[in-house]
DNA sequence: TTTACAGAGGGTACTGAGTGCCATATCGTC
DNA sequence: GACGATATGGCACTCAGTACCCTCTGTAAA
């Protein structure tokens, strides 16, 4: 575990990375903390050991971290708060793939240090209560992008359970992409699952998907297509796009 | 608050509804710990507060219910343990129904005692320890029905993708409907309101939609349709259709 | 009837997370 | 050097959750 690993963070939208002349307490407690977790557990290390080792009060430690599981996600309120700000000025993307990209922001902060991300990943999984805690962080993310596109679809036609759905299945590729890199322990292409992922998403729900084909087919706006009896819909939706030579 | 509610469990799957001759300490401290959260406040009431309203012993209230948190969902465990057995019959009906189905059984937990879950979701949306158990709980039913999906799509086709996104769009579209109904105080229709946010998920991605559609429309299996350029991808869907007289 | 046993509940003491309050630096400013 | 602001440490407290052991009660075998 590199220190740096604590104190580079990537996705780079705010003030981040100042060189840090004197290692903030808060990323010297989170790489104590990190350490003693993978060295003996979560459970098994206790706010005393962390900051033992840290070498500072224990009281210090609830001043940067509200709880022991925060100390695990350092990063998640400033990607939060960097995606809060990419969709505010996402104001001509097509919404889907407004939150697709707003997705993405997560995924670059995870593959921005894989090391740590994939040990991250394996301790996570050992532990109901890092799973409950993460739970929580994903379920704010997916929020922040339901709530994006509740203002881009308005009240009209559902907009509000669209917006949930889609913020919901973004989420859900998203987290699948990731995970699949996190499994292979960080070796593949994360990008590339991610987009693999959220690409099924698009297709399903995104307006670009259909203008862009629409477009690309020089004919005009006539589409005739043969589908199989009992066809399901989601494969009627891919024959639409290769008939229009989509994707 | 009556106290058959922590009694009366509904979707009837299992062998539930015994008369309870002697008040089993189980509901006895759930209606304790329930009226006090009410009346104090969920951080407000500590254990001991609640088993000397009960009137037992401290060391029995984490017999029946792991964590304070669980007392506020008393009945989960055992829709969860339906869910399971409801899927594991499942086996033909189409996908995307059968895990609409399966959610339904969660709305019926729900809407058998409107006054108790009102009351807990208004409970619930003020303590954020709630919410983040109320996650946890949710992301079972997730993944049941997940499990369910990957079973049956099998490995092609991103069958493990598709599932997931299915999943959460199911059990999103569920949650949308259910907090209609709740925060409209129980008094509306919660059937009709999961009905109808279901129907997108199911629109969208059952097989059952355009098979049956298919099948609807006489002439055979050409489907001839005039798409307006940037049209977004779930119009065109609805605009398939309805031209083949679907829905 | 006595004994053995099992299961439900009660009591006590302990660990450890999280909080409130106050004391103590440390640092820039006037 | 005086002063206020901010950062940190120390202490005491509450309370959730657990481990261990006790009592009681009902039941079945001897």
């Amino acid at each position: 575990m590199p220190e740096w690993a604590f104190r580079c963070y990537v996705p780079g939208m705010t003030d981040a990375r100042r060189p840090a002349k004197k290692a903030p307490m808060r990323e010297v407690l989170a790489e104590a903390a990190f350490q003693l977790f993978l060295e003996r557990g979560f459970e098994q290390t206790t706010v005393d050991d962390i900051v033992a080792r840290a070498g500072v009060g224990r009281r210090s430690f609830f001043r940067y971290f509200p709880s022991k599981e925060d100390a695990v996600f350092p990063d998640h309120e400033r990607c939060l708060a960097d995606m809060t700000a990419f969709l505010a000025e996402a104001v001509d993307l097509e919404p889907v793939e407004a939150v697709s990209d707003a997705a993405r922001l997560v995924l670059r902060m995870y593959s921005a240090n894989p090391v740590f991300s994939v040990q991250r990943y394996r301790l996570t999984r050992e532990v109901p209560g890092l799973r409950t805690y993460e739970l929580s962080v994903v379920r704010r993310y997916e929020q922040t992008l339901a709530g994006y596109l509740r203002g881009r679809y308005g009240e009209s036609d559902d907009g509000a359970l669209r917006a949930e759905v889609i913020a919901a299945s973004v989420v859900a590729a998203h987290n699948n992409g990731l995970r699949t890199w996190l499994r292979s322990g960080g070796e593949g292409d994360a990008e590339a699952a991610v987009d693999h992922a959220l690409g099924m998403v698009r297709r399903v729900w995104g307006s670009g998907a259909a203008g862009s084909a629409a477009t690309s087919s020089a004919d005009g706006d006539v589409v005739v297509m043969v589908a199989a009896k009992g066809a399901p819909m989601w494969r009627v939706v891919q024959q639409i796009e290769s008939v229009i030579g989509q994707d």
